[in-house]
DNA sequence: CCTTAACTTCACAAATTTGTGAAACTACCG
DNA sequence: CGGTAGTTTCACAAATTTGTGAAGTTAAGG
């Protein structure tokens, strides 16, 4: 399947990236992400630069900047964007951090937070002795261990991710 | 803060309890799970037995036979309660399983696959040569590296809590 | 300072998701 | 076999979520 009819002007094939980007968007979908911040975000992944500001992300992904804005809002808040601004103009442009993002997707500390406080709660309200409150307390415990296994294994990630790719 | 007005006719403070499923099962809806399933997977939790029939479920949420039963078939697909029957009778009993619903959770083959394909099609749409694709494809090495690991890591859990619970 | 490019906020219309009641199944029990 | 307890399916109304246009804000450049 060759270039798509146009005019041809880049090498790249946009229709299979347009896909893509609306592909790999559904699986965050699925994930529990929101339509629109999965969008921009397979967007930037799929640019050259990985980055792109808002007007080009508005007419790549044909939506208002007003959506753009409130995608790249949360996006930033979950820390897999950074806002930079382009020198000497008021252009903003929204970058994915090659070796970051994904750690940040697996890292998620907030929300392990969340979930050891809900179990603590949980074994508080039914009571430690009763069977509910021992399955919630091993629950728990898995979270913890988690907790304390995930930033190892991230360890060990950037390990290999040198052996397979120096330092770039 | 003791049991609530009522006939107390339970040792547990079936407030605090109701309490801590809503809190529980907000959580989950924030990890992008539905309300319903969220709701019935922490009254399923929190109960004693670590099982319910359908009509105590809809009893305690305040929820139709429908709600139950379409949250019921949502979880038990995603492997997180298991459904049985009740010798001699038509009534069905929903079960969390003890060691094994975190496990679930954590493990997503499916969720994993998924991703990786995406990648994998992402690179080809890219071209492995551009600076998009070779960012794609350190981020399918990523999920390859956390695929693999994440067994291993739940093998350590089973482990640690044989150690800490004994087999029960 | 004033103009204006760029981003953000807000109220609202459209689209989607959710839970319900009622009807349709299913399979025990007599 | 028929009655019935229990579950599932389905069409639909209600609630929620989503993206937009337009107005508001910010700060660069004259």
């Amino acid at each position: 399947m060759g270039q798509s009819a146009g005019e041809g002007r880049t090498e790249r094939d946009e229709d299979a990236v347009a896909r893509f980007v609306e592909n790999f968007a559904a699986v965050f979908v699925d994930a529990g992400i929101q339509r629109m911040p999965a969008r921009v975000f397979a967007a930037l992944l799929s640019s050259d630069a990985g980055a792109m500001s808002s007007a080009e992300l508005g007419e790549q992904l044909q939506v208002s900047p007003a959506a753009v804005s409130g995608a790249v809002r949360y996006l930033s808040q979950q820390h897999m964007v950074s806002r930079e601004r382009e020198p000497g103009t008021r252009r903003e442009r929204y970058r994915v951090h090659n070796n970051q993002w994904y750690e940040a997707l697996a890292n998620r500390d907030q929300i392990m937070k969340r979930w050891e406080e809900a179990l603590r709660e949980g074994v508080s309200s039914l009571g430690s002795e009763t069977p509910a409150g021992r399955r919630m307390a091993e629950t728990q415990a898995f979270f913890e261990f988690v907790g304390q296994e995930l930033p190892l294994l991230l360890e060990r990630w950037r390990e290999r991710r040198e052996e397979l790719y120096g330092d770039r």
